[in-house]
RNA sequence: GCCUCGGUGGCGGAAUUGGUAGACGCGCUGGAUUCAAAAUCCAGUUCUCGCAAGAGAGUGAGGGUUCGAUUCCCUCCCGAGGUACCA
């Protein structure tokens, strides 16, 4: 009989189906009979292009490691759903006017479709869509109660406000010590008596998730405020506007309470090393010392922040960013104008311009001076560019003799430097190592750095000018999108401005209908134009605002534990028994965005005691990226002429500059001239740009020639009707026109096949290019595969007698192979594994009952479909409903064993001859045995034998000379 | 610049604690089958020399530790990702 994947995959994902083979229960408390196992996927974005092949790769590896748990007697979740809110479904709607949750519904529905196709074991009852009411009810529901807590910073965690407020009421807030955005001290009495509109002020410096005026990414072209995300070297991912920074005011969320704990947590997961390091700089720990500089003729202090106390007999002036509150009131009459000119054309500057010339450096003498608290002298009080306003303090001490930029700035406007640290008895160390003998430091002279350090930051302490301290680079998150599609605020404003949280019966507070999606002036969102909204009939106002991207994807992990549930995010029993997600798959990308936001909502929970972890995800891959072959027809931008196609070589010299455009073409379309190069013909070229307008007037003019591994060469045969494309791997997208969807390839071939391909391709880690080149190798193992269960005239045939010593030889080498390599994810190689199983037992023409049922259990969870059909026709389906309810095979060592073993014998190291010994051989027979043999005395010939070296079942190494 | 991870045949990639480098697949070469092709099967395939047996070289480059290094250490080169006036 032959193989006929696809008949096989759908007559399967149908039983699969109505039989709800994949359906989870939660067990009643106590009465869990199996180990719990959670294996979850980053959920998708459901973008009109569909699913492409990069999508399943990490779901495959998932969906592989989930069915192997199961086998091995766990209760598995594994659970699908959709991260449904967002920008590109609000652009759609813009564009053609489908309200976004028709678009996204219908991307949903092809998402499910596609992975359905797949044979993926996800528990559909469980999905969940982050734009659903039921789902983000609880997505408000958490912000509330972010909006309610504040963080106490001796409890280290999370505490509602009203334990604040009645701090407070008693004691004022000297003595409290909590994550907050405002310094102000205030006394019992000066809280009393201040107004509910002046209350709600200062408890906002307090909340979790709190209102204030902040910067944003305006961009004017836009008309809009965009995320960082959004944002790339200072200019507009769409569309390339330049975005300034300008304030706005906004909710957003006080992650920076938690950056110590999300900093030391992170010792306690299973992350790759880069990931970690990727959080750990994003938090951006540093210790060092908080110091105030007071200033000459004034009650005013600098504060500043340094992480080198040690070098402050260096500090010879100071520098405060342009932003500075302080600039004005320290500028005196005689430079006012100098300043004002400098803060002019800071402010002209876009932040493009300040990131490109980074190495050009600007400022401006304000006048006044500052004492240095140590060494009291006299020091001169600048402004400049490279001193920013959200790190530290916004002010710094500048010590041009051990920090690069102050040297340039001290250099630029002639400032003095005194060399404060010997570093000759560290040849190489940089301005920055923390090495080297304090000089020219008064009471440091002599010491070594770390010393110096810790001494400077006593005398700071002794003296009152300071203290020790810790700074983070990482800034609370902005929690505001002028957007439309995205969770509405659960708050309500009075007439006085101030924000009351809704009730829980109150939620969800639901997204209204809108005609125009499109973002209004001045930062103004959508939903300010809806009066309803701006004006409720109660006389309260609602946030016009939306919630970010990340606010549905915080929690979702939590939600699939209890999908339904309408009462809670989750029941408790849920919570407790699921706890953590054991394996969580999904891109790098999401290394600083949502695994950070996921962390900070998780550990605030858990302060609640919601839920029982600490950290949400225990372990964590990263799957590379699919990528796709992008082929680009480089234009020039002419001046006079619009557009017109220029010579090759002259393009590929103009590529990364202005008047170069490169234009993405369809792979159809192009056609291979032998590597590396394809062409596109004129012909074809005009076929495919015809529908943008902007060229629609262009002129493509050819050169001769071909552009070869970095070298223009001129190619004989190459015709003036050949326009010849660069071809690069990047990302798939529909705008480069190399999306591969899943579906055809599993037409093709079979899901089945389609799964062990994506993981032969290489180590799930890795990105790689796309490529069918190989695929035909694995249907071709699934058809051999296929074929050892039938004979010669296609009848299904196995043998039910006992196997042989060398079918369970090769049966367990694979059963070995394949579960040491599943349980370290190298999927790749249990791939192998099959293939080089198969083939041997192909040679034997092996069709043993019970050698075939391991091998079929082995293969279930990588090709599931093929499986469930084998373990059909074997008779197994009247004991079970499917294999998943099977064993995984266990191994035994002892089919392994060998009577002998061969053994490479080497001459110093080098291998010289093979030879056979007894398995049980001791070490002291190997060396005798070893030496005598007379090959090796061919090789030892005259020479002294000065040591034998025996690594039992490895090699016997023979020391010669 | 800094941080992290990499660099192995024509290609994707194996080699798990230092122990036969190149598993497995693709591609390629030759053969079988066929009127022919596809498909299938068999054999070969790191490079150099050699008809062969065999010899030598070989995991980005150079050095080191070791009986033995793709694996550990140092220096350098190249690539990918992250990040950046972070005081």
């Amino acid at each position: 009989m032959e193989y006929k994947p696809r008949a096989i995959e759908i007559k399967w994902k149908n039983y699969w189906e109505e039989n709800k083979i994949y359906k989870v229960e939660n067990p009643k408390p106590g009465e869990a009979t199996k180990p719990k196992f959670y294996v979850l996927d980053m959920f998708p974005y459901p973008s009109g292009a569909g699913l492409h092949v990069g999508h399943p790769l990490g779901y495959i590896a998932s969906d592989i490691f989930a069915r192997y748990k199961r086998m091995n007697g766990f209760n598995v979740l594994h659970p699908m759903g959709y991260d449904a809110f967002g920008l590109p479904a609000e652009q759609y709607a813009i564009q053609t006017g489908v309200h976004p949750a028709v678009s996204t519904d219908k991307n949903i529905k092809r998402y499910r479709e596609q992975l359905e196709n797949l044979g993926f074991s996800f528990d559909w009852d469980r999905e969940v869509k982050t734009c659903d009411p039921a789902y983000y009810k609880w997505t408000q529901w958490i912000f509330l109660q972010l909006f309610k807590h504040y963080y106490d910073t001796d409890l280290q965690k999370a505490v509602p406000i009203e334990d604040l407020i009645e701090k407070f009421e008693a004691n004022g807030n000297a003595n409290i010590n909590a994550a907050s955005s405002s310094d102000e001290i205030f006394s019992a009495e000066e809280w009393n008596s201040k107004s509910p509109k002046q209350k709600d002020d200062v408890l906002m410096n307090y909340r979790l998730a709190y209102r204030k005026v902040s910067y944003v990414n305006w961009c004017e072209a836009l008309g809009t405020v965009l995320a960082n995300d959004e944002v790339k070297d200072g200019v507009s991912e769409r569309g390339g506007f330049p975005v300034v920074q300008k304030p706005m005011l906004q909710w957003s969320l006080r992650i920076t309470a938690y950056a110590e704990r999300l900093l030391n947590d992170l010792d306690t997961v299973e992350w790759s090393d880069a990931l970690k390091t990727m959080q750990r700089n994003w938090i951006g720990r540093s210790e060092g010392a908080q110091l105030f500089f007071e200033v000459e003729n004034s009650d005013e202090k600098i504060e500043i922040f340094t992480t080198r106390p040690d070098t402050i007999f260096g500090a010879t002036y100071m520098v405060l960013a342009p932003e500075h509150p302080l600039v004005s009131t320290l500028t005196t009459p005689e430079k006012q104008s100098t300043i004002d000119a400098y803060l002019n054309y800071v402010k002209s500057r876009s932040d493009r311009e300040r990131m490109a010339e980074v190495k050009e450096v600007t400022g401006a003498f304000l006048g006044s001076f500052a004492i240095n608290p140590i060494t009291k002298t006299r020091i001169p009080i600048w402004i400049g560019e490279y001193v920013l306003m959200d790190y530290g303090t916004g002010a710094i001490m500048a010590v041009p003799s051990d920090d690069e930029r102050d040297y340039t700035f001290a250099t630029k406007f002639e400032l003095p430097i005194i060399d404060v640290i010997d570093k000759a008895d560290y040849p190489g160390a940089g301005k920055h190592d923390k090495l080297g003998k304090m000089i020219n430091s008064g009471f440091l002279n002599g010491m070594e750095v770390p010393d110096a350090i810790e001494a400077t930051l006593k005398q700071i302490e002794d003296l009152g000018i300071g203290q020790r301290q810790v700074n983070y680079k990482l800034r609370d998150a902005n929690y505001s999108r002028q957007r439309y599609w995205g969770e509405p605020f659960p708050v309500k404003y009075d007439s006085d401005g101030v924000a009351h949280a809704l009730s829980d019966d109150q939620l969800p507070l639901e997204l209204p209908e809108l005609e125009d999606y499109k973002p209004g002036a001045g930062g103004q969102s959508p939903l300010a134009r809806n009066e309803s909204w701006v004006n409720t009939e109660e006389g309260f106002s609602y946030e016009t605002d939306t919630m970010p991207g990340f606010a549905g994807s915080s929690w979702y992990f939590l939600r699939y534990m209890d999908a339904a549930n309408d009462t809670e995010f989750a029941s408790q029993d849920a919570v407790n028994y699921w706890k953590d997600v054991d394996l969580y798959i999904g891109g790098t990308e999401h290394a600083v965005g949502h695994l950070m936001y996921s962390r900070f909502w998780n550990k605030f929970l858990y302060d609640k005691g919601l839920v029982p972890t600490v950290e949400p995800f225990k372990k964590l891959i990263n799957q590379g990226m699919i990528q796709g072959v992008i082929e680009y027809i480089f234009l020039m931008k002419d001046k006079k002429e619009g557009f017109s196609h220029f010579k090759c070589a002259k393009l590929i010299e103009m590529e990364g500059q202005a008047e170069a455009v490169r234009i993405p073409v369809l792979v159809d379309f192009v056609n291979d001239y032998g590597s590396p190069n394809s062409y596109l013909s004129i012909e074809s070229f005009k076929q495919f740009i015809a529908w943008r307008p902007e060229y629609k007037d262009a002129i493509f003019e050819c050169s001769k020639g071909i552009y070869h591994k970095g070298v223009f060469t001129s190619k004989k045969d190459a015709t003036d009707s050949h326009l010849f494309t660069k071809s690069e791997i990047g990302k798939m997208s529909k705008r480069y026109f190399n999306v591969v969807n899943p579906d055809d390839v599993v037409e093709k071939y079979g899901a089945d096949c389609f799964r062990m391909y994506e993981m032969f391709l290489g180590p799930i880690e890795h990105a790689k290019p796309w490529d069918t080149k190989g695929i035909d190798g694995v249907s071709k193992f699934l058809r051999k595969f296929w074929s050892l269960f039938f004979d010669d005239d296609g009848n299904f045939s196995v043998n039910d007698t006992n196997p042989s010593k060398d079918e369970l030889k090769m049966l367990h080498t694979a059963i070995k192979k394949v579960s040491e390599d599943i349980e370290r994810f190298s999927f790749n190689t249990c791939v192998s594994a099959f293939m080089v199983a198969v083939n041997d037992l192909k040679k034997i023409k092996s069709n043993n009952r019970r050698i075939l049922e391991d091998l079929v259990r082995l293969i279930a969870p990588f090709a599931p479909h093929i499986a469930e059909e084998l373990w059909e026709k074997l008779g197994k389906m009247e004991h079970s409903k499917t294999i998943q309810e099977a064993q995984f095979p266990k191994l035994n060592e002892a089919y392994l064993k060998e009577d002998s073993v061969k053994y490479p014998i080497a001459i110093n190291g080098k291998t010289r001859v093979f030879a056979d010994f007894p398995a049980d051989a001791s070490k002291d027979d190997l060396e005798k045995a070893a030496i005598e043999i007379e090959d090796i005395q061919k090789w030892t010939d005259g020479k002294t034998v000065r040591k034998i070296i025996v690594v039992p079942n490895r090699m016997i190494n023979i020391v010669v000379g």
